[in-house]
DNA sequence: CACCTATATGCCTTGACAGGAATATTCTGA
DNA sequence: TCAGAATATTCCTGTCAAGGCATATAGGTG
């Protein structure tokens, strides 16, 4: 798993390049104007997305078009796929599950109640 | 989508430390002696890692146990699910996803070759 | 309590990164 | 070729985060 990506949408304004970028591509300026970004930082998020391999450019006459790249969103869900046992509970791997509760359950011991003023 | 689970990710180390937590719990030593970390950094990273919800410890006599937390993985499979139609090419989608492939085709017109110098 | 182990915290330095502003580059059309 | 629009790049600056080191705290045991 390249861990770049998470470099990439760590931060909060490429992050939202992303999800704007989900739902269709976008020129540059129509994303530094719908995010109230400046272009020359919108330019700069979008070479940091292309160079994490999220996104990628398409010249398309004056203007460069911004897509999503679906690749490392599928290594992504593949890398998660390694966790999904953790909330998947797994019958077999109850007792494992349970000591990952945090313990407010008392010790199941000497601990009746009133014992300690 | 909290952002923050990207942020705690970024970092080479904490992300070594979840791929280390994912097979069983470890000790704050155990991890710092796994990973060739020293002991303060460690447990400065556990800490980031805690703060943003991925890793919750417990007390076990002089130690401290540090557990995955489901909760936020389980969060960014949901998030992912969203961005599934990327890579799951559907059908009814296809022009949309043959837009996002670099356009190494010709455009369909007067392109006839050594037409100018 | 005294002592040891395990872990947390504080301080410092350094490097990376994001934003601002100005400017350079590329493409289009006449 | 020139003009103008869209985008990229450069330089500067402030901020933040990570590592190194020393030290504080907590928990366990005698």
């Amino acid at each position: 798993m390249n861990h770049h990506i998470f470099t990439a949408l760590a931060d909060p304004h490429r992050f939202q390049i992303v999800e704007l970028l989900r739902e269709r591509p976008h020129s540059v300026g129509e994303i530094a104007d719908r995010l109230g970004l400046r272009q020359p930082q919108t330019s700069k998020h979008l070479r940091v997305l292309t160079d994490a391999g999220l996104v990628h450019m398409e010249p398309q006459a004056n203007r460069r078009i911004a897509h999503l790249s679906p690749t490392p969103f599928r290594d992504l869900d593949d890398w998660l796929t390694r966790y999904r046992p953790l909330w998947e509970e797994r019958l077999d791997r109850l007792d494992d599950y349970l000591r990952t509760l945090p313990p407010e359950d008392p010790t199941p011991g000497p601990t009746e109640p009133g014992g300690s003023p």
